[in-house]
DNA sequence: GTAAAAATTTAAAACGATTTGGATAAAGCA
DNA sequence: TGCTTTATCCAAATCGTTTTAAATTTTTAC
């Protein structure tokens, strides 16, 4: 064994709570030229000013034409505060962000990105980092009456969830990442993660494959339901015992993947299949079969679901690893997309979106073999 | 081989703009109770309500105390886009999201967000997604000019990094996390990349390994050259003569860290020694000496910079990655803390804030084989 | 050529807070 | 007590837009 061996701790300071340094009106250092006298430069009334740059029809389009012009050359912008003020629109789309920080995150984020580019719109991701039920409720609360953001996204649901009532009780406009059983009318993008599972698992009955261990996501959200619901259907199909002891719950990282892998292939007869959540517990799978000796794709099958990432893909995994596959970054592009709609009056009815996944067959999986255990 | 066989492809629909809906002043359904009101309600004027919320001394502590106790009675918070507009402050933080979706985004993100918990700060990430030089200087000007945030953080400076010059001139307060040569002062929070590779590499030295390949990151940011410092560094004090085809630059991925590993390992003489930039990087660099039918740790030996992130530990790996380990997290609450101060008054030329970077040494390194090549 | 209709433009009133500059009440001092 | 100082509180101005309601100009219709 090698020896272990901290050399240094980092240092982390306290610091000073954001105080009040100088009263009377602060504000940046840059300034801005104001509408009053953009508009006295251009011989026009504020007013009219107003409406040419935010496209009201009451302007002839030669002034607009005019007044888009010197805006571009005189480096005119509204000031977004007092528009936001008057119009009481904020301008941007709140995500709250779990203290746990998911990987998956980022690539969501950077799918919204992309799609909002082209409009004025910002994600705010609000600081909202407490755990659990209770105080959670009390966050999404405020962030939605904070009058901060114009709508809200719900990250990984419940089937009952009170994000959802709270939300929809305060009136702010949301979207659910994933799908919820509430009556409360909401609009949602999710993908087939039952459809997924359920076709996975139903390939790996096909190879032969009888006992097949399912690593799925934290207990109780609805995407971990569906999948279960996947996997038990597609087991039922072709008459196979539903076995509680190969099925397990939680975070999609590699250590639990190793894990719960490990405690999978003690038992006896072990799986000769895994249906892993994520990239992360396939990670740990595959680390997992390796060191009982056993080889990915012919010892054992693996199946996992990916959501895409440019940083870690199946096809380098070795063997490279069968997925259903969705791209997460899309979902977060369209996710934008639809909160637009949303609040351009769309009902919330409407916006229904179910995304079929991909199964990509590749070397981690293949027929049971003959002598198992 | 495998079938390879693709089942669905996801479908992405597009949507129209936000368009205006209806004109007339919108808001949300929630109907807050306004200053004017509640001063009413507790008999006193609004400026002096308004005082006692924000904590000025022209008023009695008695005063004080039943106001902000009314405020949570009867629900009533000033609001925030009046308060942005009459004091010039936004109240959020910027940070720019590239295109590419760094995975190591959300840990920072979220150590900010830890941060930020008790202060009534947002974090606003920009959809400024835009790829390249020129272009991007554009949108973080627009970012700083637009009245949004009070503050910018910067992520992967080069050494002369326009960003900075930007910001500076527009008089936006901003961090840079990392580091920069520019002569602008400015903010910032770094890491000892070069004390930490340095640190790696010298240790290798020790184990007797010779030549000792180098996967870092993009080239032409700080943290690269840095990096190829402290290797450099610790290659001159032993005398052993620097080789360039040791080295490759690119983004952490495990593709990137998998082909430039091969492409080493087909050297001849071979490394017997490899310093990873990222943890996924590191993962393609086990499976690539794997793919010559070498052993980690006996064969070669892996160093890698670990960010620390839940999902994938150094400790879980087989074998076990020794690694540079700093953690993101813990740089992303600072980072916040900093802007804080920052925006309190505290010039930015005091602050510099450098993190030792622990070495843990695990199972991936050992002393150089006997008969290598 | 004039009246009515349509197309432009505008002055002034919001939006909801903070801050200025005073006013009032309470406390301190001779 | 009377005067000064200090501790509280307040009315009105301000932040920079959008929107209402009304005024002006231009066009159309007869």
């Amino acid at each position: 064994m090698w020896q272990f061996e901290v050399l240094h701790d980092f240092v982390v300071g306290s610091a000073p709570n954001w105080e009040i340094v100088q009263r009377g009106r602060a504000g940046n250092t840059i300034d801005h030229m104001k509408l009053k006298e953009f508009a006295k430069q251009l011989g026009l009334s504020p007013t009219t000013v107003s409406r040419a740059l935010s496209g009201y029809p009451e302007v002839s389009e030669k002034t607009r034409q005019r007044v888009t012009e010197e805006a571009v050359r005189l480096g005119y912008r509204p000031n977004i505060n007092a528009v936001r003020l008057v119009t009481g629109r904020a301008g941007a789309i709140g995500v709250v962000m779990g203290r746990s920080g998911e990987f998956q995150f980022s690539e969501y984020m950077s799918g919204m990105a992309e799609r909002l580019d082209s409009e004025d719109i910002d994600i705010l991701v609000s600081p909202l980092a407490e755990q659990g039920g209770k105080n959670e409720n009390q966050l999404y609360s405020r962030l939605a009456t904070s009058g901060r953001v114009d709508a809200v996204i719900i990250h990984s649901p419940m089937p009952n969830d009170e994000r959802i009532t709270l939300l929809h009780r305060l009136g702010m406009p949301f979207l659910v990442h994933g799908r919820s059983e509430t009556q409360v009318p909401h609009a949602w993008l999710d993908i087939d993660n039952e459809g997924a599972i359920r076709r996975a698992t139903s390939h790996l009955i096909d190879l032969g494959h009888r006992r097949i261990a399912m690593i799925n996501g934290r207990a109780g959200l609805t995407f971990s339901l569906h999948r279960d619901k996947g996997y038990r259907e597609a087991l039922a199909q072709r008459g196979i015992q539903f076995d509680p002891h190969l099925v397990a719950h939680g975070h999609f990282t590699d250590e639990l993947g190793f894990r719960f892998a490990r405690s999978f292939l003690e038992q006896s007869p072990r799986p000769t299949a895994f249906v892993a959540g994520s990239m992360m517990t396939a990670l740990g799978v595959y680390r997992a079969v390796r060191s009982f000796g056993l080889v990915v794709g012919r010892d054992i099958s693996v199946i996992a679901h990916d959501d895409v990432f440019p940083y870690l893909t199946a096809d380098n995994m070795v063997p490279s690893l069968s997925t259903t596959r969705s791209s997460l970054r899309a979902a977060g592009a369209r996710s934008a997309d639809l909160v637009l709609q949303l609040l351009s009056g769309r009902p919330a009815t409407e916006i229904h979106e179910l995304w079929p996944v991909e199964l990509i067959l590749r070397e981690s999986t293949g027929p049971v073999p003959q002598a198992p255990g």
